[in-house]
DNA sequence: TATGTTTGTCGCTTTATGCAACATATTAAT
DNA sequence: ATTAATATGTTGCATAAAGCGACAAACATA
């Protein structure tokens, strides 16, 4: 491809796009008669039917069976329409996260519900990358019988590492890899030939929760998912933003300089270590848990207050700081520490607002609710998102290669 | 628009999309034959000579005149083919930059060639928007005959001042505007009906800086423009990232609190004052300037240079701050101060890797060479990628509203 | 001069959409 | 109950644009 964009759309091309138009309008929407979607697209009537008769040939969509009451509060005149709907198991996507603790995959369906799910412990510094690629794939195809199998369309891989857009890992402190084509392992692993994605855990993460079936937000969303480390994923109207090298919003390394001594970063900050270690010191348990810390601050136990209220303090100016540069509308904390969240809402808003000029707009801050597999389930989306793109394999030329890298100059 | 990129693509819009890959072809390599045409477009070459049939009745592209020499170096066997390149002064576009000090107008032609400058002192403070808009328009029109006026495909605004997409300005704390719709007063102040985008000036700036006939760099850029204010701008895969409220690259806010006292974050740090302010205490002229400042620093006198070496550390924190959050793989310093650098260059550096963990991948730091009119050619080079895209005013339906907002849902 | 190579053009085919018309299924009105 | 109104899905035909193959033209090389 000589650039981005400047590719022509031949006349096949055109159908190509018309029918994802259709699959992604029927995902984002869940049911639609021809005569809607043909609307939603632009599209004349009968042109919708055509491309609906070739999905349906290709057994990705089917008309309803009107068996659910439908929202059928308002009864318009005319004509009701045959409602369509993607068939859900048409096809599958798996999701594979290597962890440092443990791994874990998950199945997800055309319609981005979680079929199954599988995790196992883990000792991830201890094996090398061969062995648990291994493992992880095993692990995901332990439950699709191999009748399955030739139904699965993608295969994507997350893991706490910094890897390019082609699934190279140039490195994973967390597992000890450097410089190995993660993505490419997984594709030899694997007994099927599917296009395979990898990308950092939370970048995954947050591509997970928010490729929804519900519409996309047009703005800027940063994600925080707060464990012993801190990593972030920013979301652009919908879509990843990467940064040159796949670290964009790792504001875990931000300097949070304010206090003397060495220079602390946002993840010793408000890493889950680091209340711990604070915790203990003041803990009248043995072996105290995050859970136990919750309690004490639930409970307005002055030390753990006090080890929350430093908490607060430096997350407010990591997103203050954070939201100076991108700019975001939206902040998703995610992770076991942002169950302490609720607790110090108030306190965190206070900091914000001291910090803050007041006339710039800051950003409203949400939990991730959604209980997802997280990682794992935001890989597989990545495939599934691919799926319902001009990428998808089901528009394979013959000429476009699956394997490797995609930009070459002529 | 239901949503974005789920509308279909008609048989009419497949041309569309053709003509502009071509006419943005064009644009980035200056000559092309129709057989170079049709490689880089992946078309057909009869599919190309129709295109550029098409182009040329419009007026936008014609035959070249094989006047200069050619890069004829290598003469392969075959039949030559016949250099296309645009009609410069087919259409042209006008930029304008409403400052604080004064008022910039820039004409481009469809070669983004600076055709035009006009520059006009302006008291910003003093005056309200509409007179404003009055005078930058005036001064903007002044030089351009009526006959001509009709060749006009658009018109760009930049400002110093925060506002959304279509142009509304929130707020403009140099300018004292607030809740304005600055886009809207500049198409009615116009005597022709054309497209008029606003944006905020560092981000105009960045755009200008990067929307070359080079190739798009793809990757994360950061730009930052550094004069009494420091303002900043992203350009990501050749785009502007505008952020939720067009505030993203906004650098001169971060907080750089290392130092005990008063918060200060950035642009009180490195901007212009800031320097001046202690230059002045020590220099041994009654009315120091900036360039004073430089060859005091660049002949080594201590206590320019002990000045210079704290503007080199607040600015490696903040490029190190900035870039752990976007991740971006260049750094481009624009603004006087800029001319700061070159002399610091390596202390620089020294502060980055001594904050940076080693491993990151660091970006590297230019300098914006092009002189350019800034802000004001950025605002018409807007316009002129807005020509260059399916959102051109070429294409418009007679349904397709030209003035309002966009977004509507049924 | 002959041959090979690349370019630009022309006619024909293919494909997908748009348009208009029509039968169909439902609601609202008489 | 019957009729009118309205929206849907389908069908046949027109249109638009790209692909394909072929051919003359223009140049380099032997």
């Amino acid at each position: 491809m000589n650039d981005p964009a400047l590719t022509a759309s031949s006349n096949r091309r055109i159908r190509q796009n018309n029918e994802v138009a259709a699959l992604r309008a029927l995902h984002q929407f869940g049911r639609l008669t021809r005569a809607e979607l043909a609307r939603k697209l632009r599209l004349n009537r009968s042109s919708s039917g055509h491309i609906i008769a070739s999905l349906t040939a290709d057994g990705l969509v089917r008309e309803a069976i009107e068996d659910l009451p439908e929202q059928a509060g308002y009864a318009r005149a005319g004509r009701p329409g045959i409602m369509l709907e993607l068939v859900p198991d048409a096809i599958f996507f798996l999701g594979v996260e290597i962890g440092v603790e443990h791994i874990s995959t998950v199945e997800i369906d055309l319609g981005t519900n979680i079929v199954s799910t599988n995790v196992e412990p883990f000792d991830g510094p201890s094996i090398n990358v061969e062995a648990a690629v291994d493992r992880a794939v095993r692990l995901a195809l332990q439950s699709i019988p191999v009748s399955k199998l030739e139904r699965c369309e993608g295969v994507g891989v997350s893991t706490p590492a910094q890897m390019d857009k082609n699934g190279f890992v140039h490195f994973a402190p967390l597992l000890g890899w450097r410089n190995v084509h993660l993505a490419k392992l997984v594709r030899d692993a694997l007994p099927i030939r599917v296009p395979v994605l990898a990308e950092n855990d939370a970048n995954a993460f947050a591509i997970g929760a928010t490729y929804g079936r519900s519409e996309v937000h047009s703005g800027v969303t940063l994600f925080l998912v707060m464990e012993s480390g801190v990593g972030g994923g920013i979301i652009v109207d919908g879509s990843l933003f990467r940064g040159a090298n796949g670290l964009a919003g790792e504001i875990g390394h931000l300097i949070i300089s304010d206090a003397p001594g060495p220079r602390r970063n946002l993840e010793q900050l408000i890493g889950l270590e680091n209340i711990m270690a604070d915790y203990r010191k003041t803990s009248a348990l043995s072996d105290p848990t995050f859970g136990n810390f919750l309690s004490d601050v639930q409970n307005r136990l002055p030390s753990a207050v006090s080890t929350a209220e430093d908490w607060a303090r430096a997350l407010a100016i990591g997103l203050v700081q954070t939201c100076r540069i991108i700019d975001a509308d939206k902040i998703v904390l995610g992770g076991s520490v942002a169950a302490l969240y609720p607790l110090m809402a108030a306190r965190v808003a206070a900091h914000i607002h001291a910090i803050q000029e007041s006339s710039f707009p800051f950003p409203s801050i949400t939990m991730n609710d959604e209980g997802t597999v997280g990682s794992a389930f935001g890989a597989a989306c990545m495939l599934h998102q691919r799926y319902l793109s001009l990428q998808s394999q089901r528009f394979a030329d013959g000429t476009a290669e699956l394997e490797g890298a995609e930009e070459d100059e002529d």
